[in-house]
DNA sequence: TGCTATATTTTCGAAAACGAACATTGGCGT
DNA sequence: ACGCCAATGTTCGTTTTCGAAAATATAGCA
């Protein structure tokens, strides 16, 4: 087996099983410790694997998209909104999650909660949640978004529209002056309207730049929700709109 | 944050990352790495996590057997049928994927084929899947089962009757003498059918240990199927019945 | 054959991770 | 208040892994 086999080899049991140790890569292609720790080293280099103290797992492959980008980006502010969210869920409680950044964050914390009854259509989040034995997870049907494992289609707002849940917990793009929720993809929009149409409570959970960024489409308005988690207070012309509709505010 | 939420938090990043080292887990919890070798030590000890040299890693659903010698056999096997499987699927196909470790493994050898159309059940088939972005992936919806991320249930079948797709990849827990396939969840069953029902050609991925294992539940007779893909010659009263439904049979 | 380049193994000191033992903290019940 | 117990932090000697460099093996080519 010459170089480049091994390397395909090694690739395909990382991707297999997530991890490997360098023992095991040992024993998998018969050669020494030494040759493992380069070909690591090497395809680390490449961005293929993540290297680690004593094997080498995953590449996320998603850091490298914009998408995970945004992820990383201002994530210890996307934290304290998550965490402030997850305080409001009360254990047992049913809500959705719907797709985002944002979201995915909140999911990490919900972690410690107990038995909620979860729907979404991200398939990190229910990939996160069914960690947990007590949770039932629901996922919506569709088609699965590369970008950013949304689920997204007519299927999925037929699907949602099926619950009534406590909670819903929505993430959001933009949201322009006059209050309009603003969103990139129209089939997202879809969803998000028939999660604010079938929720008791709506929690929009949005970081300060959401108020100063464009989107195209327009999937609501800021009076439809309950109540608005965000790091910092939002501008003026929004605070009144809370205001008038007596939204709760919660400053992360 | 105490003990018994630090470890929901840990497995929820680790499913989440496939691995984490312990210095993320650090960091991600606020507390000394010897802390986090204990959680991990406990957490591998009930074979949640595994553990490796710096971090600790997921435990694929296949290898969560207890019996450390089966799993590193079946795994091996299963890989080889997993590729003559892939090997039958042409670029630009469309095609089921059901629950099952085999199929899991099935869809990570799929990764290098092209404009894929795949519906599945397997909530990690369609997390490996959608890494490619020239594939479509279509999830059904339904209860994400905790135990093996499958969903399952009424809406799950009713959603994949929708399709008809050119091919069908079934894992199976076992087939009887007489050319029955069983498995144990009902509910996964019913999946099953629908996915028999609404397929062209029906690949059956099953190692020769299906042979001698009893399930509770019938899902289906072996003459439904087109193709059987296993490591061995099935025994004689199987080969009769591969022979007379004129059933392609693909030893791996 | 002899030369060259690449791949691999071998060797070894440094760095990291490990586990055990002990000290400290923080409930919790009597 | 007191002691008890589990969880966590701290320290330290041991084991494992790491990476660089040197030695060996392999393949291609004149």
């Amino acid at each position: 087996m010459n170089q480049t086999q091994r390397h395909e080899k090694i690739v395909g049991l990382i991707k297999l099983h997530g991890f490997m140790s360098i023992d095991d890569l040992v024993s998998a292609c018969e050669v020494t410790p030494q040759t493992i720790r380069r070909d690591l080293n090497q395809l680390a280099e490449n961005g293929v694997v993540s290297r680690y103290h004593g094997g080498a797992g995953l590449n996320r492959s998603w850091e490298n998209t914009p998408y995970q980008e945004r992820k990383t980006q201002n994530s210890d502010v996307k934290e304290k909104i998550a965490e402030a969210v997850a305080a409001m869920i009360p254990d047992g409680a049913s809500l959705f999650i719907n797709i985002g950044t944002t979201t995915e964050m909140i999911a990490t914390k919900l972690l410690n909660h107990k038995n909620l009854h979860v729907v979404t259509n991200n398939i990190h989040v229910a990939t996160i949640l069914s960690a947990k034995e007590d949770f039932s997870v629901i996922i919506a049907a569709g088609e699965v978004r590369y970008r950013d494992g949304g689920i997204i289609g007519e299927a999925t707002c037929d699907f949602i529209s099926q619950f009534r849940m406590d909670y819903g917990i929505i993430g959001i793009s933009g949201i322009s002056s006059d209050g309009a929720l603003l969103d990139f993809d129209f089939r997202e929009v879809k969803v998000s309207q028939a999660i604010l149409e079938h929720t008791q409570h709506v929690i929009l959970a949005a970081d300060y730049s959401k108020f100063e960024r464009r989107a195209m489409v327009e999937q609501g308005h800021i009076s439809q929700v309950d109540c608005l988690v965000c790091d910092k207070t939002p501008p003026p012309s929004i605070s009144k709109i809370i205001e008038e509709n007596n939204i709760t505010f919660v400053k992360a």
